[in-house]
DNA sequence: TCTGGGGTCCTAGGACCC
DNA sequence: TCTGGGGTCCTAGGACCC
């Protein structure tokens, strides 16, 4: 060991090639979390969607009774589906009206988010207890640096999976690289339970050949852009100079795209983050009229303000910037902000500037959508919370 | 089948100041 | 009156992620 405690044999993991980063997918995991609450489910297409009444009933012989996809109607979208219902073709973000044509007798279910949030923090609490150096990735992914931990990755990386599943019941898939765009990849390449540790060196031959929408950050606007181009696979993006890819996709994501086709990315693991917004938003059962349903529509808004107001206060920070977002009928969006004078997390405050921003839209058409958000957060109040941190002393009122 | 709700980050133009 | 840059803040929209 030398002065700063490194052992000069090994492999410096300060390095950014040689780091070990972990990324940690649940499989499917709202529709894990409801076959542990249902397991006669297990094997069947299960689409979870939606919030509605579709309850499942229990009969009196204690069986329970599933509402069938056929038999809904609305405007809701799969959220998650079973690898059953996966091969039907459904997939998450699809309306759950199509999801229906496709495979009309999956059981449907309603997302139950408080379930899905307590196995979330089970899942992570067993984790951190192997290593704090975890990175809040949602509610069922993060990151782990393994640098600095003394075992072997393939013997971590089992221990890993074998906490999750002794906290959870529930499997995940793990991959381990030199960094997080490479590991979010192949926690991706032997789903579900499974487990990728992959070298540099494996880069031609393991991730090359997959499609660009492989990398996280390609979505399907860049995707559709560059099959126009002749890129498809991460290996034809490889090959692509840079100085090409900047001129069809600016200088930032261009250089970035190359990048990322050459399994470069030094991205720390962070650990502790703050938010930068919160929000609020709704989509209506059916379109509004601005005119017409003028107090409905003041109604929700005032739900909507309330909602953020408190979710700012529970929080604990206060908001200088507050937004709208106006859906109409025709799927356009728009949105409208205003910056305030002093933070607020007053929900009449809120909701005064939510109207001044109102004022500044054409209510001519339908809505089918309305929104707020809370930006340019600060700590609520840090006279109160530098008071809280002296024992003794009483918080000052709001 | 018309497409949820919660976020992050980036870009670009205009105002305003030095 | 016209012409400069640089920096910061604000606003609006869009791509992307889970």
């Amino acid at each position: 060991m030398d002065a700063q405690g490194l052992d000069k044999n090994r492999i410096d993991e300060r390095l950014p090639g040689y780091r070990r980063i972990a990324h940690l997918d649940m499989d499917a995991f709202y529709a894990s979390v409801e076959l542990l609450r249902y397991p006669e489910l297990c094997g069947l297409p299960v689409v979870i969607g939606g919030s509605g009444d579709w309850q499942p009933e229990i009969h009196k012989d204690g069986s329970w009774h599933f509402s069938r996809l056929r038999n809904y109607a609305g405007r809701g979208v799969v959220t998650t589906a079973t690898y059953e219902a996966r091969v039907f073709g459904v997939f998450s973000g699809m309306g759950l009206m199509k999801a229906a044509q496709l495979t009309p007798d999956a059981i449907l279910l309603p997302a139950d988010f408080r379930a899905y949030r307590h196995y979330s923090r089970l899942f992570k609490a067993a984790v951190a207890e192997i290593t704090p150096q975890i990175e809040d990735h949602g509610i069922d992914e993060i990151y782990i640096d393994l640098c600095g931990l003394t075992d072997d990755t393939l013997t971590l990386a089992r221990r890993i999976k074998q906490a999750v599943r002794e906290s959870t019941g529930l499997s995940c898939s793990i991959g381990v690289t030199p960094n997080k765009l490479l590991s979010k990849i192949c926690s991706d390449l032997e789903k579900p339970d499974g487990l990728t540790i992959l070298d540099p060196e494996d880069i031609p031959n393991r991730i090359w050949p997959l499609p660009v929408r492989k990398i996280s950050g390609i979505g399907p606007k860049a995707t559709q852009k560059l099959a126009a181009l002749g890129i498809t696979t991460i290996a034809d993006l490889a090959r692509a100079e840079t100085a090409f890819l900047q001129t069809h996709f600016g200088s930032s994501y261009g250089h970035w795209l190359h990048e990322a086709a050459h399994g470069i990315d030094d991205r720390p693991v962070v650990t502790e983050s703050e938010p930068k917004s919160l929000s609020r938003e709704t989509t209506f059962e059916r379109d509004l009229h601005p005119r017409h349903d003028r107090h409905i529509l003041s109604k929700i808004l005032t739900g909507l303000c309330t909602d953020v107001a408190n979710d700012l206060q529970r929080k604990g920070y206060a908001s200088r910037t507050i937004s709208i977002k106006l859906r109409y009928d025709d799927f356009r969006t728009i949105s409208r902000n205003i910056t305030l004078s002093s933070p607020t997390a007053d929900a009449v405050a809120v909701r005064r500037a939510a109207e001044e921003c109102l004022r500044r839209v054409s209510l001519k058409q339908k809505l089918r959508l309305l929104g707020v958000r809370a930006s340019t957060l600060s700590a609520a109040n840090t006279l109160r919370n530098s008071s809280m941190s002296h024992q003794g002393e009483l918080p000052l009122a709001e």
